[in-house]
DNA sequence: AATAATTGTTAGCCAAGGCTAAACTGTTTG
DNA sequence: CAAACAGTTTAGCCTTGGCTAACAATTATT
């Protein structure tokens, strides 16, 4: 079942530089990679909101809505559908009109998070990165951070803090 | 209008140890790096389709929807509704039942993405990250990678050449 | 050439994540 | 304390990106 890989006649051709490229993967190393940026993508708003919550109680006492609408540059109605899902997720509590709290596990998350969060900034940092373009790039690459690349880039800022 | 700024009674506590964190950034600065997050997963699947097009074109002669279906991991359904949607953005063209090509447009974009794409895988391995886990983490964080990064991304390849 | 297998398309379903408009609640203030 | 205002929720709409099942076309086998 199509692991067709006979190459056609008209596949030569390209010989002009030496861009071949690095070759295709074998395919189920490639569906892999897909797959899990799919799943990244399942979760990847879910512990932007977590992480978010988490920093305002921090930093300012509490979650309001009206806030995290304001941060997120998207309508309450958003806000206030999502925070139901949360909630059915069992990762925050809310009664009506009133602040926020994340559950045991929505703090864990929201730790988890914040701490992937530090380390792709602090390299970004560390590379040379302006802070404004790091922290941007850092919101989306967060979420497609390996444990392994991470712990490498633990290291990187590690060795590049002392002088 | 809510650049609510006065902290609350509560919002002092945690001075456990110096994990404050990084406060939160000014909001139009938040707001920014979110919207750029939520742009990016706009264009993410549509650039990873032209790319594998380009790629399937490149090393094996032709783009067949079942070849792509089989490479994302994704039913053949899925594939051709994505087709008709690629061929509106005018990026492809394809007679029905026969293999796909790109147009110009479609071109250039497989090109910078492909570009995009290998730099980042690149430096990754450079950095110290195995190869398999280097492939995975690249399909998701190329397409939340800023011009400025990818340069200084390229300068580490650079200089982690030679030698 | 007839049949079988593979490949491609269509229809219809679903969940996620946006939006606006309208209704409702809670708080501030005249 | 009654309005007015600010914050929250709900209802209903839309697009994207998955899926399965049924059907159609092409290609391969006998
Ligand atoms: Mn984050
Ligand atoms: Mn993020
Ligand atoms: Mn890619
Ligand atoms: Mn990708």
């Amino acid at each position: 079942m199509s692991d067709n890989d006979q190459s056609l006649p008209n596949a030569a051709a390209s010989m002009s530089n030496s861009n071949c490229g690095d070759a295709l993967p074998p395919v189920g190393q490639h569906t892999r990679q897909y797959e899990t940026v799919r799943n990244a993508h399942e979760t990847e708003l879910i512990e932007d909101y977590v992480e978010l919550i988490g920093d305002l109680i921090r930093h300012r006492g509490e979650a309001r809505a009206a806030d995290i609408a304001n941060r997120m540059g998207v309508s309450q109605a958003t806000v206030s559908k999502m925070i139901r899902r949360l909630n059915e997720l069992g990762l925050v509590t809310s009664k009506p009109y009133r602040s926020l709290f994340l559950t045991e596990e929505g703090q864990k998350m929201a730790e988890i998070s914040r701490t992937r969060h530090d380390i792709v900034l602090h390299f970004l940092r560390a590379l040379g990165v302006n802070d404004n373009t790091a922290r941007i790039d850092a919101e989306g690459m967060e979420h497609h951070v390996s444990d392994e690349t991470l712990t490498i880039m633990q290291r990187f800022i590690d060795q590049h803090a002392k002088r």
